[in-house]
RNA sequence: GGUCAGGUGGCUGAGUGGUUGAAAGCGCCGGAUUCGAAAUCCGGUAUAGGGGCAACUCUAUCGCGGGUUCGAAUCCCGCCCUGACUGCCA
């Protein structure tokens, strides 16, 4: 959560912040609960000190066998738990209150992250490889993957509805040659490989920021949710810890399914595999001290780059504009891989330093020093999004008559297969 | 899932209703002693928050959350975790 000392010593550095995201002015309204909330609270604890003290009085009057003073007291003790009792729950409310209203407010976005709106005002950074010219018309990698006979929606809406898919054969195996080769290249980054929980708690989500406000896009059981992102399991392995500053930067990967509802995209991309409810990826999470961060970022960034790069696919970088950063992040890039079919950029990662926000919330720090406890900074990011990255290989690598060559890196993992089809 | 036993400070571990925020030991920090060190001795050693210019003071915290009581680490309820036994099962 955010720090309310620093809201109340520098309310302009927020406001301003989050105007930057488009949100009005939020410090008068947390600063007036913030006094109220330190106005009741003294006057609690000043009950509260005047009853323990009355209360130990009662027990030397009933040594001394002193049973009217121990009496008088007792009365004495009934009036401050009366006034405990009544401005203990108005603190109470009062402080839900400006937890929750802070619980819902976005991270401040980094000071050089580019202004803007929305997408739109994304900025380039980086481009790489050339789309392919084909000699014939390139399809849509659906269009391919069920002509070959392996990419199966309508059986797998028999059981689970639209925005699911069976892969089979080649294609299975495609999904799995993906995430070995990203797990083996991330780790030779030093990940850790990791296999975390998929169901998790609310007070994981509520660290890494899904919960409260994002709660519909999420699916639950009974007491858990399902994780729509590695980055909830991975980042919260640091949660109320305290970790050795030289074991910073921490860095963890781990190939999992991902759960979405996609509430909020109907009919967006309902064609495909681009947006199903399911779908695997390689996450990579970094924790670290605050001076390592950025320095992590881009790190995070290469790895997940050089995946495209050994796949040969065409991308391009770019650095998300104020309007469309994520709400726990100061600073996100995001890579986008060439997609033949629609002659178009499309996200395949997303990278993000997200400060000390998720720390926060977590309670997550670090030995800076001899009683010297701080927040440590938290990054998170895609390396790659597998189901993305198998729909990009087979419309990037697709041939006239329907069959697809494996790209060369993938061939061992392959089994040597060199074409599917 | 069931039954039983547990969960106390950095660690070990005492404590079953009243100056116990918590004995004792270990560890750690400072000092004395020493040429220096070991040993010994003395002192200190949790976290978060409120009030105060400050010295300082108050509140909360003995897994977590409620409750009983004038007063709870101690009693009651729920939950979490650990161990043992046991059930079902990949």
């Amino acid at each position: 959560m955010f720090d309310i000392k620093a809201i109340r010593e520098k309310p302009d550095r927020f406001d301003s912040a989050w105007a930057r995201r488009g949100l009005d002015p939020q410090t008068p309204r947390i600063l007036e609960r913030d006094a109220v909330i330190r106005k009741t609270k003294t006057m609690v604890q000043e009950a509260e000190a005047a009853r323990n003290k009355a209360s130990k009085q009662i027990g030397a009057a009933m040594g001394r066998g002193d049973a009217d003073e121990a009496e008088r007291l007792k009365a004495e003790v009934a009036g401050a738990k009366n006034v405990i009792a009544v401005l203990g729950t108005q603190l109470e409310t009062e402080e839900d209150t400006l937890n929750a209203l802070l619980a819902g407010l976005p991270n401040l976005p980094a000071d050089d992250v580019p202004e803007g709106a929305g997408e739109e005002d994304n900025v380039e950074i980086v481009k790489w490889g050339e789309p392919k010219e084909f000699s014939f018309e390139p399809k849509a990698h659906d269009d391919l993957g069920e002509a070959l006979g392996l990419m199966d929606f309508e059986t797998a809406a028999k059981m689970s509805g639209s925005r699911f898919v069976i892969l089979r054969g080649a294609l299975s195996r495609l999904d799995r040659a993906l995430a070995a080769l990203m797990l083996d290249m991330q780790t030779g980054e030093g990940f850790e490989e990791t296999s975390p929980p998929l169901l998790v708690w609310p007070i994981a989500l509520h660290g890494t920021g899904q919960l409260p406000k994002f709660a519909e896009d999420l699916y639950g059981t009974q007491e858990h949710f399902l994780i729509p992102t590695a980055e909830v399991s991975l980042t919260n392995t640091v949660r109320e810890s305290i970790l050795d500053a030289n074991v910073l930067p921490k860095r963890l990967t781990a190939h999992t399914p991902c759960f979405r509802s996609e509430a909020g995209s109907a009919g967006r991309d309902t064609k495909g595999m681009i947006r199903q409810h399911q779908f695997n990826k390689v996450e990579l999470v970094s924790i670290c001290a605050p001076d390592q961060a950025e320095e992590e970022h881009k790190t995070m960034l290469c790895c997940a780059e050089r995946v495209l790069q050994a796949l040969k696919l065409p991308y391009r970088v770019v650095e998300l504009c104020t309007g469309d950063l994520g709400f726990g992040a100061q600073k996100t890039y995001d890579i986008e891989v060439w997609l033949p079919s629609q002659r178009t950029y499309r996200e395949i990662s997303s990278i993000s330093n997200c400060g000390d926000f998720q720390a926060r919330r977590m309670n997550a720090r670090y030995k800076a020093g001899e009683k010297d406890n701080r927040f440590v900074h938290t990054l998170n990011g895609s390396g790659l999004a597998v189901g993305r990255t198998l729909v990009a290989v087979l419309e990037n690598y697709q041939r006239e008559d329907g069959s697809i060559t494996i790209p060369d890196v993938l061939v061992p993992y392959m089994g040597g297969m060199e074409t599917i089809g």
